[in-house]
DNA sequence: TCAGAACACTTGACATTATCAATTATTTAC
DNA sequence: GTAAATAATTGATAATGTCAAGTGTTCTGA
């Protein structure tokens, strides 16, 4: 079998593959958060705070109850890493925003995420170029609600 | 640009989506535990235990403490889904070995993860051989020790 | 060799994260 | 305009996480 023919993996293969890059980098995540005094959990939320969000999507997207959220939020706002804020256009809402301090926090974690950081030094540009649009292609399906 | 030369992208937005897609990838595999009555912690312990596992090196990947172990490893013991072995090298080390039926348990966690599953179904053969070679060259640099 | 350092695991005290059932306030649907 | 649905919270309880301390075993070196 030629360099530019490899053969294909099995759908298994595949599997298995991505869970152990996805269980690596949660290592790294949660690594890095540990050491900016952030629980995995709390690292996550921030993580997915680009912009507002209801309490309900955070749970949604946490798989977990939304009571859950509840108490997380209290512990991140009382560090004023986020705010809770009033929705205008439906007023069961609130909506949890990053501070400054938190986007600062979170951008800090990410980049100690040396494993991964370094792991990827070690494709050059086109090997980049060719996984981005792998993943790119792979994102949209994996995002469908469950 | 031609579709054989893509842009190549930069590194935060490579790393942005790899964070994308194994972030997805958990909320597969938690809802899908969830699904069997299994917690996350439980069901990423069994997916850990391909061989035998001392307790310290259970901790190790779950970037947890050592005692937190201990307490995880109960609760699965208590529902047969895994057996504390002694190790018959050194007397201080236990090893967490999967019984058939944690290894069954896991294995339906796995074939229930259809968001990933899916998506993976919409590469063709020859992109799927791709993506295997450059996640299998991602991986050893991933995996090193934090 | 054998005393002390290092290591693996456990226990106990406690904080955080998770679930569920019930409550309040608001919105949507009929 | 009332009834059902939705968003968030509270309280009870279980699971997960940390740290400090303790037991037993292995390793190290004078």
């Amino acid at each position: 079998m030629s360099a530019t023919t490899p053969e294909t993996p099995t759908k298994l293969q595949l599997l298995e593959l991505l869970a152990a890059i996805g269980t690596a980098q949660w290592r790294d995540f949660a690594a890095a958060a540990a050491h900016h005094g952030l629980t995995s959990t709390q690292a996550k939320v921030l993580a997915q705070l680009n912009g507002p969000l209801p309490m309900r999507a955070l749970a949604t997207l946490l798989v977990c109850d939304a009571s859950n959220v509840t108490g997380i939020i209290d512990r991140l706002e009382a560090r004023d890493l986020v705010r809770r804020e009033p929705d205008p256009a439906d007023r069961r809402v609130k909506n949890v925003v990053a501070t400054d301090e938190g986007r600062e926090v979170i951008r800090r974690v990410r980049e100690e995420m040396q494993a991964t950081s370094g792991a990827l030094d070690t494709l050059d540009a086109d090997e980049s170029a060719t996984l981005y649009a792998l993943l790119g292609r792979l994102r949209p399906g994996m995002e469908k609600s469950a």
